[in-house]
DNA sequence: AGTAGATGTGAATAAATGCTCATATACAAT
DNA sequence: ATTGTATATGAGCATTTATTCACATCTACT
């Protein structure tokens, strides 16, 4: 961000800019992303862009940033007053990933710098730490010779296969049938 | 491949092409990779590539299938003659990815196209295979609603534990933690 | 109304890069 | 040796695209 938009307007067009590449990341992914498309598409000239970000990469940043925002906070918020379990952990999860799949597949499989932006190192960290939350009720990590370990690769073992039954599921596979098994297994993890 | 390389000169030009993209793309990722510098560093002119390539995607392809190829061959030969059980495949698998680390990083994280290769749609199926040989001696997919659902969402898992343990492996995590523990999750979905 | 700063514009620039093609060399066959 | 084919070369073309900048317009404030 070069100005910070003081401006109703200006903070419009921030918006605007932010919008039209989640939408065009989605449809064209980030290998198709242009910055004269953005520009079009969010009704902005080009030039104004450069106004608020030092360059492309920095607006997928950005994207990138509210997406994960939005993700945690809708998994936390669908666990809120509600008995947790597996069940209810994979529905959760699952619709969370659901509602951003085609954005999600470009951010994940196209975009080189995805894993170096603190927002997304930052989001295992912030992963664990729900996991702690939900394990610690469910199997207290017991019986993992390396505790932290486990919650690592479980943190991303779930993750993983929510991604992949969305994105690329096995044909014919539905969303109850995706959600009940990784029901099951969460509970074969945490017996 | 537009021409069929007859002669040797010409098998050893296309050998040596695949074999700098696959340590460019190890060493700058796939953003970063030209055609001039494959050319370049496999000591080739940029012309003779395009003798046997339709483009740069193709020699991408290429080595994309090499790869997948061999770590399935190292998965497939490193069961070869040894009880079959959870500690063996967790160490297998952790070695043959281990060991691209570099160029996987760049396929699976960068490349757009990578998961509409037949050769990566189709080793899911291969690896199905695999983990129905296995499973049905160590858990017969006993207790999951959906076999075939349960079977595809563990093998996902499975990939993607190892993958994001090498590649993005929590702070301290030694190889032998981590195979350990990937051994003790696949017990577990196994009991 | 007048002014200063904020915001918006988009044609033009500069750099990168995939790929072609005219030409040259090496090999195989007779 | 000669001829036809396979292979190799690399400068240059054509395209794409991120970014700049000189200028216009709008907003807030006096």
């Amino acid at each position: 961000m070069k100005k910070q938009p003081t401006q109703g307007r200006s903070q419009a067009t921030v918006e605007a800019v932010l919008t039209a590449t989640a939408q065009l990341l989605a449809e064209r992914g980030y290998a198709g992303l242009t910055t004269n498309h953005i520009a079009e598409r969010a009704g902005v000239s080009i030039g104004s862009i450069y106004q608020y970000f030092p360059g492309k990469e920095a607006i997928v940043a950005r994207v990138t940033g509210q997406t994960v925002d939005a993700i945690l906070d809708d998994f936390s918020r669908g666990l809120l007053g509600h008995a947790i379990g597996p069940a209810r952990i994979a529905e959760v999860l699952y619709d969370a990933i659901d509602r951003r799949a085609g954005l999600l597949r470009a951010l994940t499989h196209e975009v080189p710098f995805l894993r170096d932006l603190p927002v997304v190192t930052s989001m295992r960290d912030r992963l664990l730490v729900l996991a702690g939350l939900i394990y610690s009720h469910q199997m207290g990590d017991r019986g993992f010779s390396h505790p932290p370990v486990a919650a690592f690769q479980l943190t991303t073992m779930l993750q993983a296969a929510v991604l992949d039954s969305i994105l690329a599921p096995l044909p014919g596979m539905t969303r109850r049938q995706a959600i009940d098994t990784l029901a099951e297994i969460i509970a074969r993890l945490s017996a």
